[in-house]
DNA sequence: GTTGCGATATAACATAAGTTAATTTTGACG
DNA sequence: CGTCAAAATTAACTTATGTTATATCGCAAC
């Protein structure tokens, strides 16, 4: 089972073999979407609901003096909110960072999703743990000092990649530009750069070509304050799929 | 009808007088808790679900090191999540602000709430709402300098105070400290208190005791780049409630 | 393999915000 | 009305991050 969703939505509720079928039907025919995309913009009405299946997207904002922020992440297996279209008007913009493969899911799907008690479960879950990712960005950016702030995305990154199978044990794909990775963080570029070079030196992380690796993801997590506990990822009402690394996710 | 909870409702559905009426007995017998009390600790088994009626009270966390982030603001009216419950630890805290009154909601409580369709529709705005508001604190500490940061946040509460009635046409209670601002902001007192000396300067607000006024609303908005699309105010699914100054939430 | 261009890297300098430490104001209480 | 502690205010100095500019790298297209 490499599907994305599934794997994501095990964490968050226990799944029959046809709750699994169900994502799986819904997942089928992806469109392929270049990089730089957006699949939906500010002052839209809010349409289908998106699922990435493959490759990398984000929420964000741009602002009158051109700057963007960057509010979050998708990662193969997550979608954007079910129940957007409830507010008349998307706030933000969507759109690809890489070359994707995104899933459009119909009115009438959302309902089949949602009229199955433990699919509902699963998906209320998600989006708890959407809301959980914002808020700890938030202390991550009010908080932290820009370098333990890049390392904590790096963790986050590395185990939500793990989740759905796209991670090695210690190390993870990266298709983002600093240029990118600066407006998630909200700094400059220039400043993304200096502050990978001071992780490499104090070797905590190992880029090379397209390619983050930890080493020792203890000691990255210590030096960035990273607590896996709100990606709730140990959650009751759910099994406990293997396929993370231990050390990743282990209470601190 | 001055009760708060149905106020901010309105902006999420038509209601009828019935949803109303049950809205009003979910609020009977608040509550009365002190400032600084918290209502439910990091690591806490999500317990009942919490509605503020009356006073200020916030989600925070706490760093290791003893800095705190506050990462949402409850007025009246609003309540933490729902479903709570689904997620098997708190990731954060949740206290008082200020005095406050609280309403705890029973889970059959909250059963009776999401199995009436307007109700459920509502709270799922509100939901909705308060991850567009998470997004545009990430963008305010992301990208604009901190004037501009503290013009957004008393805009943000003008309007989220005057939609409860809790506010006058240009001027709001201000209870908090400038502690509790830079908590907010992720920025020093000190830096607070440069901060709203600018915008005193600049006759953008004034602050008499416990008071914020805001002679030109179109001024601050202006200067903070404060948009309320965000909050979701005119939505289509509801009625358009008056009592909040136009200016305050018209399109820029 | 060369070319070209976006991405990365680095340097030098500028500034917003942090730190520490007083001082003054405010408001609760006797 | 006077006392006191917490909050607000201000000053002087430090530092993290921003700005601008230039140089190098890496990879895709030829």
């Amino acid at each position: 089972m490499d599907n994305p969703l599934v794997r994501k939505l095990e964490h968050g509720a226990r799944l029959t073999d046809e709750d699994r079928a169900l994502l799986v039907r819904i997942c089928k025919q992806p469109i392929r979407v270049p990089a730089y995309t957006d699949l939906i913009r500010e002052g839209d009405p809010p349409r289908n609901v998106r699922l990435v299946i493959e490759g990398f997207a984000g929420r964000y904002k741009v602002l009158e003096n051109g700057k963007r922020q960057i509010v979050a992440f998708f990662v193969p297996g997550d979608m954007c909110d079910l129940h957007v279209h409830i507010l008349g008007e998307m706030d933000h913009n969507i759109g690809t960072l890489v070359d994707s493969l995104i899933v459009e899911i119909e009115p009438q799907q959302v309902d089949a999703l949602i009229d199955n008690p433990r699919l509902n479960r699963a998906l209320w879950w998600a989006t708890l743990v959407d809301e959980a990712i914002l808020r700890e960005w938030l202390v991550n950016m009010g908080q932290r000092p820009a370098s333990a702030q890049m390392g904590h995305i790096f963790c986050e990154l590395l185990l939500r990649l793990q989740v759905v199978g796209r991670a090695g044990p210690d190390s993870f794909p990266m298709l983002l530009t600093q240029q990118e990775l600066a407006d998630t963080m909200g700094i400059t570029p220039v400043h993304v750069n200096r502050v990978i070079k001071e992780l490499r030196e104090l070797g905590l992380v190992e880029t090379s070509s397209r390619r983050v690796r930890i080493p020792d993801i203890r000691k990255l997590r210590e030096f960035s304050g990273f607590d896996p506990t709100y990606l709730h990822l140990h959650n009751a009402g759910s099994r406990k799929p293997a396929a993370i690394d231990e050390a990743a996710v282990a209470a601190p």
